[in-house]
DNA sequence: AATATTTGGTTTATAAAATAAACTACTTTA
DNA sequence: TAAAGTAGTTTATTTTATAAACCAAATATT
């Protein structure tokens, strides 16, 4: 029997910041607002309920007189999209 | 850059709904609501958008007297999911 | 033999989610 | 000093997922 998907992490955009912060130890809004090529808005909500949910954690300060709001996955998110992608692989699996 | 996830095949129950048929000729309604779980309306209504997309045909004759509804994935169906499960593995993979 | 109940669905209404548009605050440039 | 750009947030709208209600026919119950 198919696992139930985390839906928090099956979405497109949530999975992409997920992925992009399973794969360094920090980034910024714009630097994933580039590369997941996402409007602010969206990028600001989506990152809230990955926040929310424990997931990640946000830092905002600033760089000399820009705000600069910088990202990074929790354990608790890095245990969470493990466990995702195992489901996920039953899904994509064809004998 | 991660590449587009197509929506309607990323979706929990419509994946699951193709992974099942990418791996058996024919699945029934019954078959096919048993395995995912899912509500008949809610399969039926899934159902529905895949046979929209071309992605599956469904065939219903009747077994004795009883409705028996059949779906097959298609060749532009095992396609699409091919190209899914691509995209998606850039997603997954931590490096 | 009427009347529930089950089977195999579809249609429709509602809840939840994704997304974009509008807005804020501050900075830089013309 | 007005216009435009940067870095976001909030709010409104659209889309999607899901369940509830419904339907028709068959089978079981009293």
């Amino acid at each position: 029997m198919l696992k139930e998907l985390n839906p928090l992490l099956h979405s497109q955009l949530r999975l992409a910041i997920m992925s992009i912060l399973m794969n360094c130890e920090q980034a910024s809004f714009v630097y994933i607002k580039e590369q997941t090529q996402a409007t602010a808005g969206n990028l600001s909500v989506q990152l809230d309920k990955l926040v929310s949910a424990g997931y990640i954690t946000v830092e905002k300060k600033f760089q000399g007189k820009k705000p600069l709001t910088t990202c990074s996955v929790t354990e608790s998110g890095k245990q969470a999209f493990e466990e995702y992608v195992n489901a996920l692989r039953d899904y994509l699996d064809v004998k």
